[in-house]
DNA sequence: TCCTAAGCGGAATGTCAGTTTCCTGTTCTA
DNA sequence: TAGAACAGGAAACTGACATTCCGCTTAGGA
């Protein structure tokens, strides 16, 4: 692969991370192409259609996220901590439509990867009694999702509220 | 007004306040149309167009929820417990576009009428000192919203862990 | 019963946003 | 420096909707 090919491949991967948080998984292909500053007919060669273009993101989030899990597990040796700190990440983040584009067909083994992650944590949580244990790891990924999807309209309060509804009580 | 047409307009209003449910607030003419059995022509008749459809079901939807209010205080004399069963019925009602329509443009008047009476109820709650004060009625509002827009994905349990969360610890 | 204004259906038309193709000119790199 | 790979972007294509229009139907009053 040429480089200056790699590097508009790139550029593309960065402008389509950004127009779909902001535009949900249908932003206009156009759109992508001009904030990378590229034409159509790059974006296309690279990823013949939308959906391997969405691929691509997904994985990349999907990494994103487990380092940002690994982070919070070493700086903080609770679990409960952790969970919490991961959260906040994930929502702060905000890539809303990459997540459910997550939850959909794209990428299924990755997202699997990311839940088993985290699934460890959340049990670890739930054995130390700091957290509920009538919500699984598949409730907080899809209230992340929810989060997620809606930037912006979230304040960060309604986050600690979400967090203390799932604390022990 | 002759009957037939009464009976198409309410058909009309029925069939669109669950395709808006169902499809977001551009769910198509046709569609809701077919759904209420009839032609596209009768609905643009009723309709001039999709702003004034929108309206009226927003007008709609405030009035069974201040009805649900009114039935909730009725039911339980402490607010906070009303407040709980007001926000059970909304998100069950989960008619989620109609309420964010609802916090655009259409119907401004008919929503502060709701969130005037909601916030009566809200304020004695946290005189109670039953809710958390940080939380206002227009973050409740929100809240309702990201609920409502996604209907079927939120199963109850996050409802008792928002209204958790809600609590004063 | 008859008349007619009100109402109806749905094909036809117009519009628009996006996708995808394709061909010409450009740029790496061996 | 050749030539394979690449880039750009105009243009053709697509499909999904909104909206209009008009010939036919029907409710309901006289």
């Amino acid at each position: 692969m040429r480089a200056d090919a790699r590097r508009n491949r790139d550029r593309i991967l960065e402008a389509a991370r950004d127009a779909v948080a902001e535009l949900g998984a249908d932003a206009p292909m156009a759109l992508i192409a001009r904030r990378a500053g590229v034409g159509v007919g790059t974006l296309y060669r690279r990823f013949p259609d939308r959906s391997v273009l969405l691929a691509a993101l997904a994985e990349q989030y999907v990494h994103e996220l487990l380092d940002s899990i690994d982070r919070a597990v070493a700086a903080e040796p609770d679990a409960w901590a952790a969970v919490r700190a991961f959260v906040v990440y994930s929502v702060e983040k905000g890539r809303g439509a990459i997540a459910a584009a997550l939850a959909g067909t794209s990428a299924p083994q990755a997202r699997q990867a990311l839940v088993q992650r985290l699934d460890e944590l959340v049990r670890q949580a739930q054995a130390d009694d700091a957290m509920r244990s009538d919500v699984g790891t598949d409730d907080l990924m899809e209230l992340l999702n929810v989060f997620a999807c809606h930037p912006g309209i979230i304040p960060e309060r309604f986050l600690s509220l979400m967090l203390d509804g799932l604390e022990r009580r």
